[in-house]
DNA sequence: CCCGCTTACGTTTTT
DNA sequence: CGTAAGCGGG
């Protein structure tokens, strides 16, 4: 029996300790934020080694890909092991117990037993940007009309089905109206596409290995056998199809430990079913339920105001977090004048706890929706204040990195033509629409790859004879590199490789969008240095393997500079910060208009308040505009419902309008009137324009600086240095610096002074 | 092939 | 209002 003096158990709270130390059969851990979720999963696996259970018996799955690295940590912090590295995790050797997101242990599932399936090993893994091309490509196949089913639309519903498990037959059963049957078509035409094309998108990667599970009754025995210990990690956001693996995979020993809070699910818009943690209990009725409320986290004042605002939402198991840090400042309420007011006094906030002595890197601002970081990222430019968005255009979504990806693709894989058609004409070399077309037709005719056409461009008719030589061109280099594949490393293959097509050149066209381009490859090529002690080829899957599964987030933790987070609520999950913002809370913004006439997209908004409220360790703001620019319209909308239920023992308001205190009362007694019924007109009021700047500052600044920038005149930015003005354009101004960078910038925003 | 103009659209998105 | 994508002209 383990005593407190044991290091896994000691340090852990009850609750804690019985989720460490009850290892045989479900078990149900309700996990708020906050609570040591992580810390009682890692023992609890540690505890399991130290049972004499192997480490590759047990399977820990995570959404994130961060939630993995955490957990991978700390366990080996935890049994001091110093040899299991990450590379022994991923060739299944090492003292390490396999942990990693669903997609990411799918991945390995299929890539070992796919063939079961009659697929191939090789597959590639689509991106939502290739999930796109190929349903555009399907629509157009089947003369759909882009106006009658968008390829976004089409995606949309496939993604439903899939989530749900549904596969194309079964969705045709149901498919009444004839735009579904559309849909149905398009669903089982892009399925036949990714076979063809030897891929398989996110999804798949999880219904595959349902249906490998469900077809091959051994292989699902085999895993079973191995992972005998399971866990699940916030398991209130899995949809139907994981629902399903990790049933199966529990079914023979049932040593199933699931961990969530259903308060803060928040992705049900993605198929996430929030019963399979609510009716967890149904399934396994033997299971031991785990409550942990305390949370090490944030001040009781943080928590009450949380509490608050996500009892109001129904039928939630009982949970009532609270905290040891009974001490800290009042939860702030600012009300603003517009949109433009509310960046600037959040940034003022951010600067005055930074002189406080609390970090950039330790803040955040969130907001509901992408759009609103604009204003927020202007106003950090002008206060000169670091920054980073969370989010937004993905890294890895750029064109240039998805273009020497589709390379090495290429390269690994000929056969994947979607990847050769990305790249036979990047950088330009002539080979057009046209030609491809030619191509396209003769390898449809002759049942032949992209890439095997290729190589018999000499026995192509209507190609022109310039372009066959280019071809043969493209192809002799792919060939050099793939042997150059076999025994150089995944940078040095890339670095032969940019140099090959002369990619730099392409790229840094002496504009600052091509200077940043090419800055984006060189991150890349600084990622795949961490592949470099690999074999080659290894090093080379390994490297496009990860890639292909890595998020936003997970980079947060390597950055190191001091600057303050921009980030829409859904992203901030998981983290923590001192100083939680949170932007728009108003009607219509948050909760979002196209939520409000559901009852349940409004209780998952209200989770999603929940979410970023308890994000914050001890400062908490809340802002909310009197009137708000949407879409080209001034707007008043009222303060979001989710202020009326602020206790006002925690809650300090401000305004910066005398009347406010008036206003305040009046929202609150119409709230409470229409007891809480959604009121349709309510965000609808329009306020008459009010051109009362109270910023003048601001105003005058930009006004007196137009002038001074005339082509040619000499300015200083406060990181680029003095330069000269190329050209100048209404706002926008070019720059040419004495250090060679040329940059453009919005005059009203940029640091820049004439000289 | 690239640009600038027109048009459409506007929620969130782990992998 | 701001943006991204599509298209026609140079």
């Amino acid at each position: 029996m383990k005593t407190t003096a044991d290091p896994i158990i000691n340090g852990l709270n009850e609750p804690q300790r019985e989720a460490a130390l009850h290892i045989q059969g479900p078990v149900l851990i309700l996990a708020g934020a906050g609570s040591g979720k992580t810390r009682a999963l890692t023992h609890r696996i540690a505890h399991l080694m130290h049972e004499g259970v192997q480490p590759w018996q047990i399977l820990a799955v995570t959404f994130t890909n961060r939630a993995a690295t955490e957990m991978k940590e700390r366990i080996t912090n935890l049994l001091h092991i110093t040899d299991g590295t990450d590379m022994d995790f991923k060739t299944g050797q090492g003292r390490l117990p396999v942990m990693g997101t669903f997609h990411s242990v799918c991945v390995r599932i299929l890539r070992r037993d796919i063939e079961r399936l009659g697929r191939d090993r090789s597959f590639v893994i689509y991106d939502r940007d290739d999930q796109e091309k190929l349903m555009k490509q399907v629509l157009k196949d089947l003369h759909i009309d882009e106006k009658e089913l968008k390829p976004r639309a089409a995606l949309s519903y496939v993604g439903r089905f899939k989530s749900e498990a549904v596969s194309p037959k079964e969705a045709a059963h149901d498919a009444t109206t004839p735009h579904m049957q559309l849909v149905i078509r398009a669903y089982e035409r892009y399925q036949g596409a990714l076979k063809e094309s030897n891929a398989l998108d996110f999804d798949d990667l999880i219904l595959e290995t349902v249906r490998l599970f469900h077809e091959c009754p051994e292989v699902l025995e085999r895993y079973q056998e191995t992972w005998r210990y399971l866990h699940v990690d916030e398991y209130q956001d899995t949809n139907h199809a994981q629902y399903l693996m990790i049933s199966l995979l529990a079914q023979k020993y049932r040593n199933l430990c699931v961990i969530g809070d259903p308060d803060q699910s928040i992705y049900a818009f993605r198929g996430a079913d929030i019963r399979n943690i609510l009716q967890f209990e149904k399934e396994y009725p033997e299971a031991l339920r785990i409550k942990l409320e305390q949370n090490y986290r944030s001040t009781q004042l943080v928590l009450s105001a949380a509490n608050a605002v996500i009892a109001a939402n129904p039928s939630r198991p009982e949970k009532e977090m609270w905290s040891d840090r009974k001490e800290g400042p009042q939860i702030l309420v600012q009300e603003v004048e517009d949109e433009k007011k509310e960046a600037a006094d959040a940034i003022k906030e951010a600067e005055n706890l930074r002189r406080e002595g609390v970090p950039f890197n330790d803040q955040v601002i969130l907001y509901r929706t992408n759009a609103q970081s604009r204003l927020f990222e202007e106003a950090c430019m002008r206060a000169g204040i670091p920054y980073r968005i969370v989010g937004g255009v993905k890294f890895y979504a750029r064109k240039e990195v998805k273009d020497v990806l589709a390379y090495l693709h290429a390269i690994l894989n000929p056969g994947d033509t979607l990847s050769l058609l990305r790249i036979i004409n990047v950088p330009a070399r002539k080979i057009g629409d046209t030609t491809m077309g030619h191509l396209q037709a003769y390898a449809a005719e002759q049942k032949l790859t992209l890439w095997e056409t290729l190589l018999r461009i000499r026995e192509i008719p209507n190609v022109q004879e310039g372009a066959k030589n280019r071809i043969t061109e493209f192809t002799a280099v792919l060939q050099r590199l793939q042997e150059v594949a076999q025994r150089q490393v995944v940078a040095a293959l890339t670095t032969d490789l940019l140099h090959a097509v002369d990619m730099e050149k392409w790229l840094r066209d002496e504009t600052e969008e091509g200077e940043n381009r090419w800055q984006n490859v060189q991150e890349l090529l600084s990622v795949m240095h961490k592949y470099s002690a690999l074999e080659p080829m290894l090093s080379l899957t390994s490297f496009l393997e990860e890639v292909a599964l890595v998020s936003e987030v997970d980079k947060l933790s390597t950055m190191r500079d001091d600057a303050l987070t921009l980030m829409t609520l859904h992203l901030c999950k998981g983290l923590e910060f001192e100083h939680v913002m949170i932007a728009g809370c108003e009607e219509g913004i948050f909760p979002h208009s196209n939520t409000m006439y559901d009852k349940e997209q409004l209780e998952e908004e209200r989770r999603l308040m929940y979410v970023g409220m308890t994000r914050a360790k001890t400062h908490l703001r809340i802002f909310f505009a009197r009137s708000r620019m949407l879409w080209g319209n001034t707007q008043a909308n009222a303060p979001s419902r989710f202020l009326d239920d602020l206790p006002d023992n925690v809650t300090e308001r401000r305004s910066d309008d005398i009347l406010s205190a008036f206003a305040w009362g009046a929202t609150k007694a119409m709230h409470t009137r229409s007891g809480g019924k959604i009121e349709p007109f309510r965000q609808k009021e329009t306020l008459p324009e009010v051109e009362f700047n109270q910023d003048l500052s601001f105003t005058v600044d930009t006004e007196v600086n137009q002038d001074a920038f005339s082509d040619g005149s000499r300015v200083e930015h406060a990181a680029f240095g003095q330069g000269t003005v190329l050209s100048k354009r209404g706002d926008v101004v070019d720059v040419r610096f004495d250090s060679g960078v040329r940059k453009s910038f919005a005059l009203s925003i940029a640091p820049l002074r004439p000289l």
